[in-house]
DNA sequence: GATTGGCACTCGGTACAATCGAGTGCCAGG
DNA sequence: CCTGGCACTCGATTGTACCGAGTGCCAATC
């Protein structure tokens, strides 16, 4: 690993980096380091820390900048989440005290409260519907041959889906139908359907058959929904035009930031930096992701995004406690 | 009004204009219209243009470019709508015969749709809610005190709200007002709830109270939902990182720009230029909307959102067949 | 009287050189 | 091993000259 100074030493830097967003010299580090060493010293330090990949120069004689790895190191080694203002710290408290309504609505105002105190973009995906249990569920018809199966989980969320019917269901068969459907369905998961029970009526059970199926197959958003906030804030984070235009395009296909975050969290990480993901497009970003758990079951996860020279200990200790607080409150109901 | 020969000037200089984003000089104008003049009339006439506030020069010594006055005399009345590439019609065309599913979903994908058409921005504002009739209401307890109202109207659409209970409503209470309520609200519409009748009982009649109250409040996502399609693609029509940020930002309020919507098509307009529509973040955008019918009945609107410089005819007729389309397709069912 | 060619003028953009300064790498001496 | 010193690099800034696109105006022309 690294000793103790050349550690000092690329604390500095990514602060100072952070901070400024310009290349930092050796004569800063050795001033602003507690460690009293000359800028030499600093100097001669640096080149090894460049050599070992933790830094890069922009260009010869300008100041050194942190690598992807210099971050890594940084997060993994050099700091601890948990330095939030105050007054951020009450507000988060004052928003979950707050909070009411919809499942929905809850959830992607928590995505611009977590982006207006970390100032950077923010993701909220919610509990996968799988997993929850059926509260109710109906046949609706819409029109002749159209009806829409509306499906009430516990946790406040409705599923629905449209089913082509056959020639000639009437309203009766159609009641009938939802009736069964109802009692099939209700006390079991999206993930595990009880295995259909004849009713002893064809045409009810083709309806319920339907009807299943088409809750079976979830092309509506993907699996679980996601919420943005604060994608502005994306602008500001970075100089280039193009640069916006990738990242911005990269956030409105939202299926691939759900499996980002997945992907990060199934590989332990809280925190991934650039070319850790493997998308392109956010070569110069970072994710910081933390999921949260209702009644002690992981549910969904919270997230920034930024540009790599993000605030991480400030993020990191805000995507904590948001996690944590959203699920404390969803957990109560 | 302008006369034959200024409007012709004003009409290549817009033109031009929208294709290379540069000053258009004099030397061009002569070159490139109809009429066959030399450099120095058109100087002379463009001077006037000027004076009356068609043109402007970015500084002394440059072409001129249009002002938003400018532009609305080409889109008043040097252009017509009609102009889509014949790839363009077929694409839409495809879309909206395969299209299928969800309404939420449709209409999402036609934002996206128009946007890849047009590449700008897309808007898609759904029909509002209240007009729809009531297929089904009930009631579904999510913990003890606590229970969701959901109502599905004829279009396909789910609202929902959660209600809070008294202590006591046992389960066959909430069972008897969820089949008052149904009773109640199917047939009519959000907008005039039928004056609930008194079941006889006062338990019932409570919670029935409470479940019509919270439909009637629509802070959900105010009175109507809005989908976006191609946000990216503003990165791209501007250059500076700060104008981005801006437009961006009032796209996330989505609010803001259902408002703008239905201002612009509240004055009969269905363009609106840079500082026509009142919002200062958008002074260096234009707006292009088309509402579209579902049975007849004006039910939302279409449109695209770009530069100033954008594209007229063919956002124009792309707004136009869409909505057409659109409308067509949802009134089928 | 409208149009036009001609001409002086303006002013942004580019090219180039000079200079500055921040920062480095290296080395010799403590 | 650390440090001061020094030569060197290279981006950024400044200044100057100049080019060229484009304008406004005017006298000549049709």
């Amino acid at each position: 690993m690294l000793d103790e100074r050349k550690a000092a030493i690329l604390r500095t830097v990514v602060e100072e980096y952070i901070e400024t967003a310009q290349p930092v010299g050796s004569a800063h580090v050795a001033q602003a380091t507690s460690l009293s060493v000359s800028s030499a010293t600093v100097r001669n330090e640096m080149a090894v820390l460049e050599h070992e990949g933790y830094l890069v120069q922009p260009h010869t004689s300008a100041g050194r900048i942190p690598t992807d790895k210099g971050y890594r190191f940084f997060v993994d080694h050099l700091t601890e989440p948990g330095v939030l203002g105050p007054a951020q710290v009450q507000r988060v408290r004052d928003f979950f005290d707050r909070a009411h309504g919809e499942l929905e609505r809850m959830l992607h105002d928590t995505s611009r409260l977590l982006s207006s105190v970390t100032d950077y973009a923010a993701v909220v995906v919610s509990p996968p519907h799988e997993a929850a249990v059926i509260r109710s569920a109906q046949l609706v018809r819409l029109a002749p041959r159209v009806a829409l199966v509306v499906v009430v989980l516990g946790n406040g969320v409705v599923e629905k889906r449209t089913v082509d019917l056959d020639e000639g269901v009437d309203d009766a068969s159609l009641g009938a139908a939802s009736a069964h459907l109802a009692t099939q369905l209700v006390g079991s998961t999206l993930a595990q359907p009880a295995t259909p029970v004849s009713s002893g009526d064809a045409v009810t059970d083709g309806v319920v058959a339907a009807a299943v199926a088409a809750l079976a197959d979830d092309d509506d958003d993907g699996p679980d929904q996601v919420f943005m906030g604060g994608v502005a804030r994306m602008a500001s984070a970075f100089d280039g035009v193009e640069t916006v235009r990738k990242v911005v395009g990269i956030l409105e296909q939202q299926y691939v930031v759900v499996s980002l975050l997945r992907d990060v969290l199934d590989r332990g990480l809280s925190v991934a930096i650039g070319s850790e993901h493997g998308l392109e497009q956010l070569s110069t970003c970072a994710v910081v992701v933390a999921p949260y758990e209702v009644e002690g079951r992981v549910s969904g996860a919270v997230g920034v995004l930024g540009p790599t020279r993000m605030n991480y200990p400030q993020a990191l200790a805000a995507v904590a406690m948001v996690s944590q607080r959203l699920g404390r409150r969803l957990s109560e109901g």
